[in-house]
DNA sequence: GGCCAGGTTCGCT
DNA sequence: AGCGAACATGGC
């Protein structure tokens, strides 16, 4: 077991940033959520590179608007090129060098968002590591409750994701081949049904041969990525959406189909009258081009149950 | 026990 | 194009 390195990493992310916040998200604020930690103001994730397992933790030690991070890396037989690749990594997971400016701007004007950003200033959009993760996440939790997603997503991680070293057990969000490998039994005592098992494993079976590379979505349009993705089978316009959010760091995407996101717009713009997904994708033209933004917001202020104070301002 | 949850596909009109 | 059913499962 090393660490690394001996005198620590650190990393500046762009003020305003909020590590309590934009950490917290990934565990939706209750701790941990699969393979994310974030407790006692630490946060913890462990990936693989080059099939070594790197925990990374990261403590805040400065401030809202002098922010800067304190990383330690963590694993057998790491150099320093593990060492990059794990700060590179979090920097992603955290998008540390995200740019909030336009997006306060914006809120400046819209009494929603004004008071949102009030309460969540330095939020910054989280990122799953993989494009994958984020596919087979969404697809965990498709139609079904927050509740119940998490429990499947849960279930999912720790049957297919573990990794032990230094004599505990950690979890890495499942590679693609080992979701490929997996049998469908494993896949269904997940708690997955039929349907959703057989999306999963059949893109992990495509990314893990090598005919489907879903980082390579990365640097295409909005529009491209959603002809792209929802050519998948499995993967709707919801889903899409989500990943340009979660994945890809899409500024202006909005799963205007989701429905506890149309819940908390008929609260807290509408006054409690519903509000089909068309209605939300013109409403939401408002915020554009930082929509990916507001849905941030949006989900963290309900997780963090902010919904009661927001449904004031109007 | 029935119905609804942070959808998607498939088979009908 | 648009509509309904099926899909698993937890919670109210």
């Amino acid at each position: 077991m090393d660490i690394l390195p001996g005198q620590g990493l650190t990393l500046k992310p762009r003020p305003p940033f909020s590590l309590e916040l934009t950490a917290g998200y990934h565990t939706y604020f209750r701790g941990d959520y699969g393979a994310d930690t974030f407790s006692d103001g630490t946060y913890r994730r462990l990936w693989h590179r080059e099939g070594k397992p790197l925990l990374a933790t990261v403590a805040s030690s400065g401030t809202t608007d002098a922010p800067e991070l304190r990383v330690e890396v963590r694993g057998s037989q790491i150099n320093e090129d593990d060492g990059r690749f794990a700060v590179e990594r979090l920097a992603w997971v955290l998008a540390t060098d995200a740019d909030l400016s336009g997006f306060y701007s914006l809120a400046q004007g819209d009494p929603l968002l004004a008071m949102a950003t009030q309460k969540l200033r330095g939020l910054h959009p989280p990122h799953t590591p993989t494009v994958f993760e984020s596919l087979a996440l969404a697809i965990a939790g498709q139609q079904v409750s927050s509740v119940v997603a998490r429990i499947i997503r849960t279930l999912l991680i720790q049957s297919f994701g573990a990794s032990h070293f230094d004599g505990r057990t950690y979890y890495d969000f499942p590679s693609p081949e080992a979701l490929a490998e997996a049998d469908m039994a494993g896949l269904r005592q997940a708690k997955l049904s039929a349907r959703k098992a057989e999306y999963i494993q059949g893109i992990a079976r495509m990314v893990a041969s090598g005919s489907l590379n879903l980082e390579a979505l990365r640097g295409l349009s909005q529009g491209e990525v959603v002809e792209r993705l929802t050519h998948i089978r499995g993967v709707g316009r919801w889903t899409a959406d989500w990943v340009m959010i979660r994945a890809l760091g899409h500024p202006d995407a909005f799963p205007s189909g989701d429905l506890a996101l149309r819940r908390t717009l008929s609260l807290l713009c509408l006054g409690g009258r519903p509000l089909t997904p068309k209605e939300a994708e013109d409403f939401s033209g408002r915020w554009s081009p930082y929509r990916s933004l507001a849905t941030v917001y949006l989900f963290a202020a309900s997780r963090l149950g902010l919904l009661p104070e927001l449904a004031q301002v109007r």
